[in-house]
DNA sequence: TATGAATGAGGGTTCATTCAT
DNA sequence: TATGAATGAACCCTCATTCAT
């Protein structure tokens, strides 16, 4: 139905394994806009093009297709994460910086960036995915913040009074970046420019943490 | 929470002027913590010791009992919003840490600080109640903000760039710090204490806003 | 608890409490017709002039009602089984006549008598249930004509091989009868006279068993 | 189920020609562990290690499927009752014995044993089957009895009242050995040994008809 | 011929809503 | 006013059937 280019080479067989990606894609960008429960497979069925049935050959059930849908949603997240530190050179302030920006482009202009909604949407009806997603993408984005900044403590660049709630602190802009772009903003309510926003987030912070000579 | 000692007088009266509250009450503390679609009018009732028929003497649909759990929640922000410029004295440093941490004790740690959490989890399947959420609290909300913050200016005692993503980013940890507590937290996923959190916050945000000499 | 003229006595009450009684027996008459897996709970609740979702007031599921309803089943014969040889009096071949007889007015000739046709049917799917039916009535009732069958031994009237097979000799006829009545005879398949079989039975059965001198 | 010394031909033609009893095979085993309803082509299919589009290749459809099940294991019935009229000499008595015991041989023991209960369990969904089979089976195998028995009362062997409920006397204790094999057996409901059963009806059965001096 | 992915109608189950008491 | 039995539309899921390969 999108494209057809390529000839007809064993599209049967390109298609089998290019649908659960198709439908997961389907799922989530329904169920971070209706929320879980609200969500129709129908709909679903009928966003990735398929019938109702075919969703069933993919995932036993809707609720193995929600937790699909947030196990393929965090895997880019969690290989990101790995290779910013090590990527990045520099002192302790520009690399903050550094990854606060890339985690943006890399995240949160992403359709993935509905994740963070749709699991807090849902955290409370599915408490085993909210404990598996704050383990492994929360507890490993949180440790990536930490060593920046303990970087920038042994270099007497920055100044932190508690450690875990400066790291919330500084995660709360970014987190709210995305979970406002998928609830309040379609809605017409205060459309803002991540560009800026995101300047004058690093900016404030960045001179918050500066250590006093 | 549960019940109260009430004098005992014309206890039929009050109770009769008591239901909706009560009601909207118990609504909320599901609707926040399941979401609308996934409550139950049959644990609606049953947590508010009433029959679900009686439900529909006091709300004509579910719906009209989510919003009316919304506006009744919104009251209290918006009047004690109000009362907090004036009432506070001093400069826009005192001032705006003292709104902060006012806000928490008024509105973060009561029930009510589940209705952003269930305003945003929500927003898709109301618009209508997200825009009028948006213009009433938010909207009020980020103007109060915005006189202190101009009052800073003027006073030569904040250095801003752009004023709303501003606002943004100092509303961000506090809304983050109530919806956290209303979806992961109750996970066992990474309890924080409020009160450190927000010092943190604070004390991040003063020196960030400090205008350099 | 009030007073009621008694003229309105809870028409509402009376109807709750037949309900079950009401929805088992339509049940039962369908699964016995078509089975268990063929029966479509719409038909079941219609036949019982009730809406579907009424089925579920008093079941929790299609299954649960399956079983209450060979559970309702069986209570009579259960009851009848008890009093059989208490009651009746005499030598062993007239009791054992008195015994198959009468079981034929209190079981056979009932709608009741559709449950060994429905047992034998959904033994495979249901084993739990079938060892339930096999050990409160089919042994049960076993043990009543052994009774009679040892009498008539003890009394040099009967004359018998292996106890066990001759049981289920003496039944197989009594049961083909009911299960005929509910499978192979409404499709016009060979109509018999129950009162003629059953006494073909008793005498060939008596001539049978009687002690050569 | 005799010799099949085929000296190895053509494995891939023979496949194909032994494919549709393989299917009613595979099908027979589950319809009448399951019944119609409750059995999936799915199982089918696996069963006989076939996918399940193979299954229309040689049936239309489950209905289909049934039928022929039904009728390919009427075959074997029908010729195995012609010829044992004619082969067997000797009195009625032992020629009726030697039926009982035959008919076990070459039917009861057999997979086909399973129709007699399949058939009991679906007549009412398949009416046009049950009354072929009545028509088919019933009517001749109650017919081959009769001849027996009209013989033994020429004879002055038998005594018998009436002679259609006494051959369905007959046939019952026979058509219960097998149904039990397939519903309450499988269940741990009542193991009994198929020979001494037999003998007991038989003996009970002769003993019975015998006629007066 | 054989496969198995895809379909979609159908059935079990839930739940917001109604209404007789 | 309050109740809870009854309703029926809607949704998840199954499975007989089809068809491209």
């Amino acid at each position: 139905m999108k494209h057809k280019p390529i000839p007809e080479v064993a599209s049967r067989q390109r298609r089998k394994e290019a649908r659960p990606a198709e439908l997961m894609t389907a799922a989530l960008d329904l169920f971070v806009e209706r929320g879980f429960a609200a969500t129709k497979l129908d709909d679903v069925a009928a966003r990735a093009s398929v019938s109702k049935g075919t969703l069933y050959l993919y995932f036993g059930s809707k609720e193995e297709l929600f937790k699909a849908v947030i196990q393929q949603g965090i895997f880019p997240m969690l290989e990101q994460g790995a290779e910013m530190l090590a990527q990045h050179q520099g002192d302790a302030p520009s690399l903050l910086q550094a990854m606060l920006l890339r985690w943006w482009e890399v995240v949160g202009a992403t359709d993935l960036a509905g994740i963070p909604k749709l699991m807090i949407s849902e955290a409370g009806n599915f408490p085993d995915v909210a404990q598996y997603y704050y383990e492994n993408v929360i507890v490993r984005g949180r440790s990536l913040i930490r060593q920046v900044l303990e970087r920038g403590v042994a270099a007497k660049q920055f100044r932190i009074g508690d450690m875990e709630s400066t790291i919330d602190v500084i995660l709360a802009p970014q987190l709210m970046l995305t979970i406002w772009r998928y609830s309040m903003a379609p809605c017409d309510c205060g459309k803002q420019d991540p560009e800026v926003y995101l300047r004058t987030h690093i900016d404030l912070l960045l001179n918050g943490l500066k250590a006093q000579e």
